[in-house]
RNA sequence: UGAGUAAGUCAGACAAUCGCAUGCUGUAACGGCAUGAGGAAAGUCCGAGCUCCUAAGAGCAGGGUGCCGGAUAACAUCCGGUGAAGGCAACUUUAAGGAAAGUGCAACAGAAAUAUACCGCCAGACUAUGUCUGGUAAGGUUGAAAUGGUGAGGUAAGAGCUCACCGGCAGGCUGGUAACAGCUUGGCCAUGUAAACCCCACCUGGAGCAAGACCAAAUAGGGCACAAAAGGCGGCUGCUCGUCGUUGCCCGGUAGGUAGGUCGCAAGAGCACACUGGCGACAGUGCGCCUAGAUAGAUGAUUGUCAGAUACAGAACUCGGCUUAUAGACUUACUCACUUU
RNA sequence: GCGGUCGUGGCGGAAUGGCAGACGCGCACGGUUCAGGUCCGUGUGAGAGAUCGUGAGGGUUCAAAUCCCUCCGACCGCA
């Protein structure tokens, strides 16, 4: 019953740390690297630098909701990790959102419109 | 009106669109409906349920609690009282057993710190303006603390030595379930510290849902030997027993590998209301309700309205407490002061 | 979930309940040297002072860094 766009080995995001790509923006840093799948799969992280359970929860929220937006346009075959930076904290949605959509056009994983 | 004391409540609401988790349901892979964090979910400081450790073991050690009575499944919690401390009061706080069972400690200062005599005071002796002996603890010095306080009698000087009042101790009587309170008689001997060791009374087996049960998958062995015991290793907090599991020896390998699913897991010492008993904590009865269950971990985003704003903070097996954090708003009862009637 | 250690000058790190800041490093000043280093000596918590200071707040005690309770922070271990 396990989702299968989560990643969640940590053979995964070692090598994904090691090998892959990676790129920082003002409230993400993200993390990517091709896989041999027909699918991306995601992580979102929040560390305990960013605050305490609440805000990281919120942070990890925004991230995926500006994910969820931004899906459709991403190429496929790709793992992608998300860390939220401390200046995540009190931030609107669409900020976020902006920032990652910069940050996928830097690693160039959006498609142009 | 102001100042205060105590108890308690709420923790933004509503609507629209998109999105997430679980359950039900239709259709066939996308829809519909319902539900979806807290008063502390936190800290993990206590107590229990539940599960496993063959039995739930013995002794010692260790740990905990500590005025009295009650509540409770249990507690270090709660309720009611007693004593003490604080406040004009409402009221608040309180680890509050034992120091004549024993041991330890009390730095510095001081003559002396639990036993004594430096300066004094008094008496006597003598080699006589001083030295010795004895008595005394009223006065002085030190200190946090110096063997009850004040006054009178008494005496060589003094002293609870005697008396009055106060204080404290012991016995008796009365009231109270008890802690204790009141009265009375005797009588003044005994510093403080037990959140120092300790004594007394009571309680206490361990591990924790990653407990544990089941299903599935994977797994590195080879040679020699082959009866048991002793012994070793591991579990039962420490030690002694006891007990359970495992283990023949050599060589090789010698530091990782695997961890998927179902159950446990959401009907419970449950919640709301009413009545009855009780000062109260709480208990009983009746009636109604079903109210998160994930597994990298579900509650978010945007917009609008309300007069404006959203603190502390996120369930992970479950309950009862305690402690800590907390914007703003509100309710009730009581006390004191002032003004008016 | 369980359970353990620690917190003291600028830094490291001592301290039987009894004068807190031993000792080392660093820093400042002085001496030595033509000059610097080395070496030697003095000083060094805050505050004008009263006083306050051992992570914070309470308590026990005549007296607390030390004993007890409640918090805060840092780190570690086991499953």
């Amino acid at each position: 019953m396990l989702k299968p766009n989560v990643l969640r080995k940590k053979k995964d995001f070692s090598s994904i740390y090691n090998r892959g790509k990676s790129v920082g923006e003002k409230f993400v840093v993200v993390f990517s690297k091709k896989n041999a799948l027909a699918y991306n799969r995601t992580a979102f992280l929040a560390s305990k630098k960013v605050g305490n359970s609440v805000i990281r929860n919120r942070a990890r929220r925004l991230m995926k909701e500006s994910y969820r937006e931004l899906e459709s346009k991403l190429d496929l075959g790709n793992d992608l990790i998300f860390i939220a930076r401390s200046t995540i904290t009190s931030v609107k949605c669409c900020e976020v959102k902006k920032s990652m959509e910069s940050a996928l056009i830097k690693a160039k994983m959006l498609r142009r419109e």
